[in-house]
DNA sequence: TTGAAAGCGCTAACAG
DNA sequence: CTGTTAGCGCTTTCAA
């Protein structure tokens, strides 16, 4: 592979400056076209392809815009693998009906923001990079994707606010899915703390106005809050006092869900048991089911997050479904909006969810 | 968000000189510490960022790889949508027992790849860059992308070959999980056509060597031939003529396969039935269970891909499941190798795939 | 319609 | 240890 050719390999070729070949390629209108197509005729047989870099410095604008995640669960320690080394295993192993993996995080949703992301970017110009939050934030990707791009949408809480405050003196700043923070940024979320009131009016209709228990994540769950907090204000506005209803804390994983379905089929059963995540939940259900319990007889459940298994599970979970592709693509524009207007006033956006009722929930049916 | 500050304002407000900053932003021991403190102050007093612009036209090299997939199903057809227009339809709806949604295609253990060639990237020092296939690809982004990074990891048949010329003569390209294309590119890819050809010759094991029908997806998937390939050079050396095997032909989604299936339940059933993916064969079981067929009993019946889903059908799925992140990881370790060893042979590579026996496929058990 | 030339912000010799 | 300076490859006036 040599070298790389560049404007002015096209131009010594085509036999003009560098100037024209430019012209060609951004305002192709604006030359002879006879000229124009000894140009390309040069581009297309050097291969040659601009410089983003090179581009960018003159232009001041990259074109290209970026996501930012939070960690992947564990994903960091994920060995070291040498694909190159050549000790290989051979083409394939053979294993007995193995379970589906659940160290995948409950990051599989993110999967679609980014798909939403992706495409909303494409229909704009722009392309799209993507970061995972790992490390030390103030020193991490975080910032090398700040300097590379023309905006940043960033997944709620990946990123202490001094460093966001940072980032935002360079490029403007999208914060996606989280609690609002103060009203500096631009912001998109979800009508979660809505979504999880109606369940919780749903599940008290279904129990006759028994209070449910609820599973809980980890105390510093942003998700985690909005959600607690529709629930908390749905059962109190029942009259039922929040103090009174039992709080269990798992950590999103279907494991955790079930050791707490075990407990709970030990000590005896809430009428219902509304879960912050359907993971948890469909743990819960594992517990139940090979406890004897029946769903949604002796206790209803809910999840939160729609995941697809949880339309397989037995019984069906009821959940609340997140607009993950509306929700990239409404960050993107949003960030587009922002980069034609830079001095209006911050933006607040708030997505629809959906709440999707199925057996687990529905004692009626 | 005034004027974004530049290398020469740090320059001045710490009074050094713009190779100081440069220095204590890039090799800091090369500064005596009170000096670097000086600037290190001004950095974050500015909020200053470097620009990748700027550093990656000084530096000819980006930092930045590059991972461009295939167009995702349909999802080019996605209707626009603004947000920011104001008319939304309050914070939820509800629905009654959706299914999940079939339509994310074939896609979703791109995911995955994904998450490993961040990852992989991430521990080497590099920023990704996502794009997607879609419109012309003689114009579209994957050439944007080209210009902007070091290297390029193209999954299989997502541009054409004279396309992938061009841009191979400006950043290393590796091509991920399609047949090899001639060894001009570094190569990453899963022994398919082995791990089908093992998985006949277990089905055969399980039906006293009476043939399975193939259920193919579109004639024109690369992925698809290397399937085909261990399926038909397995049942030849199992002494039965593949001309003599039933071949039926679905799209590759779950809807398919039900038809198929329903169509076999009619007319007639095979002693077994391989699917090239799980998607079909997950709409087979479906047309089965509701036509009174048993699997494995009356038919056997399997999978390729290992989607989560497959482990909770009704029966669980035999499959073979995709090392999707080490994919993703491999593809940014040769890139990487190619990076510091650019005149070094072309690489390929071959991940090793895992067979996974459930249910649908194991008589016996 | 085209060319000459001045940056864009940064890195990396090369001097001092 | 620090400053001066010459590019990196492109876009964009400004003249011709």
């Amino acid at each position: 592979m040599r070298k790389t050719p560049t404007v002015y390999d096209v131009a010594d070729r085509a036999g003009v400056s560098i100037a024209t070949v430019s012209r060609v390629l951004r305002t192709p209108d604006t030359v002879r076209p006879a000229t124009r197509e000894r140009v390309l005729d040069a581009v297309a047989e050097l291969g040659y392809v601009p410089s983003g870099s090179a581009r960018g410095l003159a232009e001041r604008r990259t074109g290209v815009l970026g996501l930012y995640f939070p960690r992947f669960d564990a994903m960091d320690e994920v060995a070291a693998l040498d694909v190159l080394s050549g000790d290989r295993v051979g083409p394939f192993t053979i294993v007995q009906d193995a379970e589906p993996r659940d160290d995948r995080g409950s990051m599989l949703f993110q999967d679609d923001v980014l798909r939403g992301a992706e495409l909303e970017a494409w229909r704009r110009g722009f392309v799209l990079m993507v970061g995972i939050g790992r490390g030390d934030p103030r020193t991490s990707t975080v910032r090398d994707m700040a300097g590379r791009v023309d905006g940043l949408v960033v997944l709620a809480r990946s990123i202490p606010d001094d460093v966001l405050v940072q980032l935002s003196a360079r490029v403007p700043v999208v914060i996606l899915a989280g609690p609002r923070r103060g009203d500096r940024y631009d912001h998109v979320t979800v009508s979660d703390a809505e979504a999880m009131g109606e369940l919780t009016r749903h599940v008290l209709a279904q129990t006759g106005g028994r209070a449910p228990a609820y599973l809980a994540g980890p105390a510093d769950s942003p998700d985690g809050a909005q959600r607690w907090q529709g629930f908390s204000e749905a059962i109190e506005a029942a009259g039922v006092p929040i103090a009174s209803v039992p709080v269990l804390r798992g950590d999103f994983t279907r494991s955790s869900g079930r050791r707490i379905g075990e407990e709970l089929v030990a000590r005896g059963l809430p009428a219902a048991l509304m879960s912050s995540n359907d993971r948890m939940a469909l743990g819960a259900l594992d517990a139940f089911r090979d406890g004897g319990v029946r769903v949604p007889v002796d206790v209803v459940v809910t999840g939160f997050d729609g995941i697809d298994v949880g339309a397989v599970s037995a019984p069906p979970l009821t959940t609340v479904r997140q607009p993950m592709i509306q929700l990239g693509r409404a960050a993107i524009q949003v960030l587009a909006h922002r980069l034609s207007a830079p001095d209006a006033d911050p933006v607040s956006v708030s997505l629809p969810v959906e709440i999707v009722l199925r057996r687990s929930s529905l004692r009626s049916s």
